[in-house]
DNA sequence: TCTTCTATTCTTAGGTT
DNA sequence: AAACCTAAGAATAGAAG
């Protein structure tokens, strides 16, 4: 052996250092060996601390994998719920964790927005008998300036129209739509239990 | 010393079983330590591997911390837009990594309805000078059946009327209405990118 | 409560099958 | 390419400051 470079390439592990591992094979497979590694000690710090984790890893392929005790899906819900408060804040103070208000903020505006399109939604399902296509059912990023004035127009002029009809109308519906409205509620909200698939 | 029982309570590490922790004192210490390793972790497989990870994780006190790659937010919007396709579901077969696929679905369907509401949005802007509550702004899970089945009456009445409107109008709006449309659609969808604090 | 210490266990890089 | 092997390095449980 050459003694200046006494066991190197012996069967041990070696030191490395913490950059981009060029060689394709080699990353591909310690990508492989460190994100078993990983949700293997998320699930150690799951079971042993009582912790919620949620882990989703893209490989440079581009391909996901993810991790969630009791559920990827669980935990996401949750942190999206997470007020923004000084809680939340101190928690972004911390130097390895950085609290990510911009997506809470997000994602309770989607959460909003949901809400309200359960009415329209509704509203669509009333509809969709006598037309396919519903006014309110644009993608206003297509309108030019002139389809969006005319858009507003359309809707000023209904104003009128739909605060007398909305103190009005009386009548019954079969209870089939409820339970539509309520199936489709329920689809989307229902959350499914993953289990925590154990090595 | 004990000579059956040499080296227990020694100053190294002791092995322990992987279940939950009772001794409350031992589990704060053990998540914070291994929350840490966790995160450390997670920061190698991104250097060294060129992965993408986004990692949450709840303490059993319910404050999330969490870890992300580029960010949080730009993995999870990635991990919302995975296709549901053979190539989600071939990840999704594999032991340690279960695709969520409700996740997926119920994502994509937040974001639909988002793009419907944004069409809400700006009929709910346009009749806001004149009237501050709109009849399609109600919450359905509040609606006994006779409130849901007036709602629907409306809804009914008005689709003839809709119609016609949706033909004729014609005016010119100002251009302030389009900035404001655009202004909140940017500050929705835009994507903060946050930078991965190094240890 | 938070650090630091350190013996021991755990992880994993590179090699082999 | 996937599973196994090995020993060097890394993580950490429990104690001590």
């Amino acid at each position: 052996m050459n003694p200046t470079e006494t066991r190197k390439k012996g069967k041990g592990r070696n030191k490395i250092e913490i950059k981009r591992i060029e060689k394709e094979a080699n990353r591909q497979v310690c990508f492989s060996k460190r994100r078993q590694g990983l949700f293997k000690k998320a699930n150690e710090l799951c079971t042993l601390c009582g912790a919620e984790v949620a882990i989703i890893v893209f490989s440079i392929a581009g391909k996901p994998y993810s991790f969630g005790h009791p559920s990827v899906n669980h935990v996401l819900q949750r942190f999206i719920n997470v007020p923004s408060t000084s809680e939340a804040r101190s928690a972004a103070a911390t130097s390895f964790e950085p609290m990510n208000e911009e997506l809470v903020y997000l994602c309770k505006k989607l959460e909003e927005e949901r809400n309200k399109g359960r009415a329209l939604k509704v509203a669509q399902k009333a509809l969709s008998p006598v037309s396919n296509s519903f006014w309110w059912d644009i993608n206003l990023n297509l309108m030019g300036m002139e389809e969006l004035t005319e858009y507003e127009k359309v809707l000023l002029e209904l104003q009128a129209i739909i605060s007398q009809l909305a103190q009005q109308s009386r009548f019954h519906a079969p209870e089939a739509l409820m339970r539509q409205i309520d199936g489709s509620y329920m689809a989307e909200v229902g959350e499914a239990d993953y289990l925590l698939l154990k090595q």
